[in-house]
RNA sequence: CGCGGGGUGGAGCAGUCUGGAAGCUCGUCGGGCUCAUAACCCGAAGGUCGUAGGUUCAAAUCCUACCCCCGCAACCA
């Protein structure tokens, strides 16, 4: 087919946001886009695959402060970090946008200079609570007693200078055009969700500027002010295209706009069916066909944490499994709706007895036996057998189910009826029998056709399996000796070539493995992960001691102080004479202290380190003049004061010696 | 009553919208086979579908109440 009568089909994915190493569940997005893109390339259709990361925002300038760089060399790193486990999962994307990218940067400038000149985007107040060291805006709901949630100092109602979107002008279209095209939200119960909790009730406008951080894309006709997160991210789908907000659009963003798909995790759902699609009605373009929210891949053994170093990334599985192996794994064991989970159990447990079992041993038998038999050629001598019948529907209905699988992007169910494909091969072995057809001279011709069948069930098979596990695709098929069979070839069965010679030496694609090992070498791995993330944390809390070595470390520094600053506080020694939980809270302890003559009620977030049983009869040290704040809707007169290691573990200080409550610690 | 997701044989899930004999994969047990990677094929055991009510000829599915788990939010004075 000709280039230009190529249908277009234009997906992209999430751009990723580059404050870390993307996990396993962040690469599922990519693997799951990159299934789609290969598949629609099989079906003809000439793919623009789009991804890319996310790279602005005060996170970023922190983060990047934090490690003692600019923030341009620390997304740099971790874009270039990102793109690394892309490739290294064998993702066949046409573009990689980053939003520091010039082009888009200037692109983002204009379109939000275009819809201010416009009235969509207008100059007002962002109000709200300001902490001012802390240089954050809070809103009442935010705000613990008239204090800066992060600091606990006093905020104050203040106004800082904002741009905002009018949302709520374009809200009736975008409702108009959900309703018309429920196609547009995918899953569908996602739908109702956006209309219920943000449509219906009526948007806010958006605000689309900050001046808080400097680390973004600067409005150009208003130094101070940044673009914020959205309109800069969002809009990376057009500009990655050439979009020109001046009309000077590229050939690209001609072809291919409006995007086929947009694939997203569920949680940005909201951003991308409420406010990418009216942004693009602000500009005059049309709205992507369909966004899809899919599900997150979590880890089953307890929450993914890197202090517990339980976190498992994409490279990490690829050394144990193959790249191929993890493919599979996160495209099957994925749900539609649902979440999925991975563990290093369930991995080993795919990969022995899906890849290895069913796939490879297959693929191996049936090379073995025409080499055996026929010195590996593979010829149908037409002497077939009612039992051929059900092989063959088996395979050509699977070839259907693929498709209409692939059609609603139920990707893992279209990977499990490839599969139904070598399970139906291996029991047709069974019921064929071939080392007893071959004991046999007059069943040679019986014997060929047999071996013909499976060549050919195999050779499909694999080519369904193209989009999915590439690499594993390429390897049967290079066995078998035959190209890749185009998807319009499978209409009928039998079209494996006459004759042809498969591999005298079939290789073995997934070698089993036994789960104590590698569950060994994982933990052994996790144990070293946990050790490096100790050592990046370091810096901001005190590590434990453990094996006896001694690991004092420095906490982030505070700025110096007068003594009379110091002098403000009041340091007592306490006794809890009763402690309670606080119902509805999992952090919180509700304690009596006697101080001298009276007694006050604290509540401390320390419900983790200490019962309320073992708190009662300690002496501790308590600030006393500390305003009294609400915490879960009760009161607190002070606060107990804790040593915390680097696991969050609390210690209560006591006094060293025997004291009176009410004492002051000076 | 903060928001959301979930509770189906030992494990992971489908089925729930549109009630109509409880299904898939793995594991276990028994058998078969020997081409193949202790693989493959067949069979079996194993579930009061979270609990209690209700609607119905019929409920995993619809209704009501409750219990439990997991995210997020909140919360570490």
């Amino acid at each position: 087919m000709c280039e230009k009568c190529r249908k277009p089909y234009y997906i992209t994915t999430a751009i990723a946001y580059t404050s870390g190493k993307p996990h396993i569940g962040n690469t599922y997005e990519i693997v799951l886009a990159d299934s789609i893109a290969r598949y629609k390339r099989e079906q003809g259709y000439d793919v623009r695959f789009q991804t890319g990361t996310d790279e602005h925002g005060q996170k970023i300038e922190l983060k990047a402060a934090e490690a003692g760089v600019t923030p341009k060399e620390f997304v740099d790193q971790v874009a270039g970090e990102i793109r690394r486990i892309w490739d290294l999962m064998d993702t066949s994307y046409d573009k990689f946008i980053r939003t520091t990218d010039p082009d888009h940067e200037r692109q983002v400038q204009k379109i939000f200079k275009k819809l201010y000149e416009k009235g969509d985007i207008y100059k007002g107040h962002y109000e709200g609570l300001y902490c001012t060291p802390c240089e954050s805006f809070w809103t009442p709901s935010q705000v613990v007693d008239g204090k800066c949630p992060d600091c606990g100092r006093p905020v104050q109602p203040a106004r800082e200078e904002a741009y905002f979107f009018r949302m709520s002008k374009y809200a009736d279209r975008l409702i108009e055009h959900i309703n018309a095209h429920p196609e547009f939200i995918q899953p569908v119960s996602r739908k109702n969700e956006m209309m219920n909790n943000f449509l219906l009730p009526g948007l806010q406008d958006l605000c689309v500027s900050r001046t808080s951080f400097k680390w973004g894309i600067p409005v150009d006709f208003d130094p101070g002010h940044v673009v914020y997160v959205w309109l800069d991210a969002l809009t990376n789908y057009i500009t990655g295209l050439g979009y020109d907000a001046g009309g000077e659009n590229g050939e690209l963003f001609g072809r291919y706009w409006p995007a086929d798909l947009h694939l997203i995790g569920k949680d940005i759902i909201r951003f991308h069916t409420i406010y990418w699609p009216i942004f693009l009605m602000a500009l005059d373009l049309p709205l992507p066909k369909q966004v899809f929210g899919h599900p997150w891949l979590l880890q089953g053994d307890g929450k993914m944490s890197k202090s517990k170093g339980n976190v498992l990334y994409a490279d990490t599985l690829v050394d144990f499994f193959g790249v191929d192996a993890v493919r599979y794994f996160v495209l099957h064991e994925m749900p539609f709706e649902n979440d999925g989970v991975i563990t290093w159990e369930l991995m080993i447990e795919r990969l022995n007895s899906d890849l290895a079992n069913i796939l490879g041993n297959l693929v191996k038998r049936t090379i073995s036996m025409t080499n055996q038999y026929f010195g590996g050629v593979v010829e149908n001598k037409g002497v077939s057998e009612p039992v051929d019948e059900d092989l063959k529907a088996t395979v050509l209905a699977a070839v259907k189910q693929v498709d209409e699988k692939m059609e609603k992007l139920r990707v893992a169910d279209a990977i499990t009826e490839i599969f139904s494909i070598f399970r139906r091969s291996n029991k047709y072995i069974d019921e064929t029998a071939p080392w007893v057809l071959a004991k046999d001279e007059a069943s040679r011709d019986r014997l060929a056709t047999v071996l013909y069948n499976l060549a050919e069930s195999i050779a499909i098979g694999a080519s369904l399996l193209s989009s999915f596990m590439p690499s594993t695709s390429e390897k049967i098929l290079a066995q078998l000796n035959v190209p890749k069979r185009a998807l319009e070839e499978m209409d009928v069965f039998g079209r494996y070539p006459q004759g042809n010679r498969v591999t005298a030496e079939p290789e073995t694609l997934f070698a089993r493995l036994k789960p104590d090992e590698v569950l060994k070498k994982a933990e052994a791995l996790a144990a070293e992960q946990a050790k490096e993330a100790k050592k990046q944390t370091a810096g901001k809390k005190e590590a434990p001691q453990e094996d006896g070595e001694t690991a004092g470390i420095d906490v982030e520094a505070k700025p110096e102080i007068t003594y009379e600053d110091f002098a403000k506080l009041q340091f007592q020694v306490g006794e809890i004479i009763a402690c309670e939980a606080v119902p509805k809270s999992k952090k919180l302890l509700c304690s009596k202290v006697q101080i001298g003559s009276q007694v006050r009620q604290i509540v401390s977030g320390i419900k983790a380190s200490y019962s309320p049983e073992e708190m009662v009869g300690k002496k501790v040290m308590v600030v006393t003049n500390l305003k009294p704040a609400k915490l879960a809707g009760i009161v607190s007169e002070g606060m107990l004061l804790c040593a915390e290691d680097s696991e969050g573990k609390l210690s209560l200080m006591t006094p060293e010696r025997e004291m009176p409550s009410g004492a002051e610690i000076c």
